[in-house]
DNA sequence: CTTGGAATGTCAACAAGACTGACGTATCTT
DNA sequence: AAGATACGTCAGTCTTGTTGACATTCCAAG
């Protein structure tokens, strides 16, 4: 599998060896242990977890979505993002409103208090994040996203995209 | 923070708004689930989870690494990765010698029926890099590998340069 | 209009996998 | 001989995922 002589189909594709693709596993394997310290050693300090925090950042990002539409991101059953939005509705970091057309549905959106805590969390992670973008330049962040979105589900790429047009650039 | 006009310090720091950075974080997000789903669901059907899966792989690329060493890769406690060991030996797909030199230490080995295991997630996990690194070419990857280098905490990286250097490349 | 199905969300119980703390044993090192 | 190191284990807790059961609400077919 790839590891025979180096097929030459007009330009090389040494970067499909095996090996180089084992170099990519392991480098995301290590990366997003990197990617996560940061804020959660400020969850933990707060007695939160990922779940927290991965809950707060899509509320943030798309105030007064519905717990059926964070449950397709989040990709998680309801019954597990329940017990974490019963925490944060509780602690006041969430508010919870009934739908005005559908009643059925939870209109999710950050308080004051949840949104300071987003803002730690993002700082956190941006910064780290930054400093990897700057050390690397602009073509390496290019190749960085090619990459990732390439290695979407694509039901999550769906996700991805939709969030990505409704920022600014 | 990075938000007003876009300052100029030579080339563009475009690439360093809030918004990229966000995009950053999120396609860390996706593309980590689309990195683990497809393993995932070879573990599930044998009982296993991705902290068997994290053991395999790296006790496929050291063989006879002691479990020491895995702790400091893994980035576990010794309990944690105790109860892992403990089922994959126990199901015979790792074989845990006593040291020769120092007989405190345990080496650890795959079984036949481990090394097949970890072909067959090894497998289903580099499909899915192989078609995303296809997809966005070879200078896309290299960016996407060094943002990654760049990701990593200092500790981290030494684990994963030290590996890097046993491969042929 | 009513009734039944589908959608939304909540509560309860359980399992995996991480953690801490304490302890025991064997072995190495000084 | 004493202390440090490597490993294993028992016990208990926490987060976060899971299923199953259930209440509420909406909508569409009779």
């Amino acid at each position: 599998m790839d590891q025979s002589a180096p097929p030459q189909g007009g330009q090389s594709l040494l970067f499909l060896t095996d090996e180089q693709l084992r170099k990519g596993i392991e480098a995301m394997f290590f990366a997003y242990r990197g990617f996560t310290a940061d804020p959660d050693r400020i969850l933990a300090e707060q007695g939160y977890g990922r779940a927290h925090h991965r809950a707060i950042h899509f509320i943030h990002r798309s105030p007064g979505t519905t717990v059926n539409n964070l449950l397709g991101i989040l990709g998680v059953t309801k019954q597990s993002l329940n017990r974490v939005l019963r925490t944060l509705i509780g602690d006041d970091l969430v508010r919870s409103e009934v739908g005005t057309a559908d009643k059925r549905e939870r209109h999710l959106y950050l308080t004051e208090a949840g949104a300071q805590l987003e803002q730690a969390l993002s700082d956190a992670q941006r910064d780290r994040m930054r400093a990897a973008f700057r050390s690397a330049g602009p073509d390496a962040v290019a190749g960085f996203r090619t990459v990732l979105e390439a290695m979407m589900d694509n039901e999550l790429r769906k996700h991805y995209t939709a969030l990505s047009e409704r920022g600014k650039d």
